[in-house]
DNA sequence: CTATTTAATTCGAGGGTCGAAAAAAATAGT
DNA sequence: ACTATTTTTTTCGACCCTCGAATTAAATAG
């Protein structure tokens, strides 16, 4: 809007569509992408037959998947992405554990590869060793040409800085501002790019689940400390400086129960698994959260609750009440949206649903009862998902930039 | 991005940020146009000379104002936004009053017109008159043709649907979802839209002082209740079916003081006008708030602080408290921005700020205590200053849009 | 084997921006 | 007074892009 536009950067934008149009699709006619994208045939023809000389679309020989509107007529040709057109590497740190896969231009899996550590115990040099390692693992065993590898993307628990190229502050490890982004575009000579994990889980439902999550709401993480990733009107919020939308350090109860972040009253403070634990067990509110390498099992707090233990129950029915007046001060900047719970946390969503719903009953908009809720156990894959779609979509980008020579 | 672009948007797009850099400038050559707007040369002649041909822009005989870069040369040829282009109407509805006035299309006010009214005691139909009725007064009083009116923007206190066309919600009236976007419509057969006044008071600001709040920024509103206008990167933000950014409706503690919006423990029944007022009188905070016609004047308030009544500096406190708390997790959420007080609330902030900036000791970026933080005392020449530049705005567009004939 | 139908490509027409050259309008210098 | 210089603005042709219409391609129905 505020920036001139040239002819060529038409052709340009166009590309892009084009591009994300056959990446949404799968397989794809050329009429199929005029019709979505709204391109006439005679341009989505000129597009795609550039994208397909520079290698970046093929026209699969397993032919006519695409199902034709009548049985008379010609056939539809399908496109698709070109799967040998680059690689990307994805590289996951988290709590004790690192993972890294090689991920091809249509977004499958070649190869994977992982390690337990000790995160919390790592020097800087080791944490970039770990990292750079573990990819490289990945890379070796994927038995393709390393020089197809164009983009890493790193996802990482914590904070990082808006333009993704520094780890600024995390619960897995003491250390601040490591320049991972620097480290990986260092070890293999391309781009790359450092991401909070639960905006990633956020990208990857947003892709995924387009009904439900395709222009707002918002995924909130549950597991050692309460993260948030939020999109709103198809746009991923993040921070003016950092990676941003650290709901778990809203402030909850004012002067209230100690935080990991070392102040007081904080969501996080409620509705984090120490902080659960801590209420759960009796302790008091003002008890210093665990160490970093201590992780907290989940299972064990639900058993309690399910054993009926009142002490657990009601400190999982406080991390609802936390959650659900988080929501309700979110929801009166921007309403209401749907919510995606994820991570360990959603095993006690039972005991904490309650209280949720109550805290939201009479919020803004008046309907705070009928908030769409669903809970994700397992983070794991939504990250990787995540993080090489994050990856892929910068790559259509730049492909969409390259100037015709 | 997701939407295609063809050869004539490019000129669309380019008209407007023609338009805009005139707009802005004031006096501006075409050669200014051209460094500013990033075209080259030839484009700006070709889109002024469309603008000039079209009655949108002059070039004003009182001379070259533009100070040439030297002496020698060709001089630089002023052009200026036409005043005459057309006109807008702007109706601001507060708390017993309707103002109006007419204003050009260079954003010079024509004439005005004010009344005092009961604003709760009106219904639907005496709202829809007195509106009406204001701008109609403005309008006999401008001299001006009434069909040079283009569009017409409403000011008003309370909650509108994201589009601009109701007014949903608002403590100056018991009445709900007024059509006045419709209304003033078919009173003049223009276009109208309706905004929330924080969100114009924050358009204003961010025109007047672009340093400070070119980007991100919040305007908070104290007075009867607590607003807010945000604005991150550059554009106001809203709620997804609402104006929102209901600032004064996110949670300071939970369970807490009557809110007038039905629900406890809002920032708004610790800082809104008649909490501080309920506080500082030494009432209970279950007391239901007095009815909209009561305006609170908050001389009495700042009267019994400088007196140096205990109660009521405390009160002033506590709403300090309440909103510092609800900044910290504002900037959990997007990080930290500067901070404009606007209103008759700031009349007592010099008791206010203390606690504002304990609150934001030691929060997420580790540098609460140096936020900007500037006061406004005098809303009404914020409002009136948005409100027609919003109008304004929405006009170059359509302008920008026309299709060259 | 022909008619019909649908998909994809080709080919001007039309609209945009840009750089270079030309024109316009002033000052500086002799 | 006249010419050279400088800066702004306009004009002109080259090039890029999308689009509609016509054309070509490739299937099925009868």
């Amino acid at each position: 809007m505020t920036v001139v536009i040239r002819s060529n950067e038409v052709r340009r934008g166009n590309r892009g569509l084009v591009l994300s149009a056959v990446r949404m699709g799968g397989l794809v006619s050329r009429t199929d992408i005029g019709r979505k994208t709204g391109l006439s045939a005679a341009t989505v023809s000129a597009i795609t037959s550039d994208l397909i000389a520079d290698g970046f679309l093929i026209q699969p020989a397993d032919a006519n998947q695409v199902p034709a509107s009548s049985g008379r007529g010609r056939p539809k040709v399908a496109l698709s992405v070109n799967p040998m057109a680059a690689l990307i590497g994805v590289v996951i740190f988290q709590l004790n554990r690192v993972s890294a896969a090689v991920v091809d231009y249509s977004g499958a899996t070649i190869s994977e590869s992982a390690h337990e550590l000790s995160s919390a115990d790592l020097s800087r040099e080791s944490i970039r060793d770990a990292l750079v390692g573990c990819l490289r693992e990945a890379l070796n065993s994927s038995g393709q040409n390393e020089r197809l590898l164009m983009r890493i993307a790193v996802s990482i628990q914590g904070v990082t800085d808006v333009s993704g190229k520094y780890l600024l502050w995390s619960p897995i490890t003491d250390h601040r501002d490591l320049p991972l982004a620097g480290w990986m575009r260092q070890a293999f000579s391309v781009p790359a790019s450092v991401s909070n994990d639960c905006d990633l889980m956020a990208r990857a439902l947003n892709r995924r689940e387009p009904e439900l999550y395709g222009t707002s709401f918002a995924s909130i993480m549950l597991s050692y400390g309460v993260g948030m990733g939020l999109f709103l009107r198809g746009n991923i919020i993040n921070g003016l400086n950092t990676s941003g939308t650290e709901f778990g350090h809203m402030v909850f109860q004012p002067g209230g129960a100690l935080c990991r972040c070392g102040r007081r009253g904080c969501i996080e403070a409620y509705a984090g698994d120490y902080a659960i634990q801590r209420a759960a067990l009796g302790r008091s509110e003002d008890a210093p959260p665990p160490a970093p390498s201590a992780h907290i099992d989940f299972k064990q707090i639900a058993d309690l609750a399910h054993a009926g233990d009142p002490q657990a129950i009601h400190a999982i029915e406080e991390a609802g009440r936390a959650i659900g007046t988080g929501l309700v001060s979110l929801f009166a900047l921007v309403d209401a949206f749907p919510i995606a719970l994820i991570g360990q946390g959603t095993i006690v969503f039972d005991y904490m649903e309650p209280s949720i719903r109550k805290a939201l009953q009479g919020a803004v908009a008046g309907e705070g009862t009928n908030i769409d809720i669903h809970c994700f156990v397992d983070e794991k894959p939504l990250v990787a998902e995540g993080c090489a779609l994050t990856a892929l979509v910068v790559l259509d980008e730049e492909i969409a930039d390259a100037a015709v020579i």
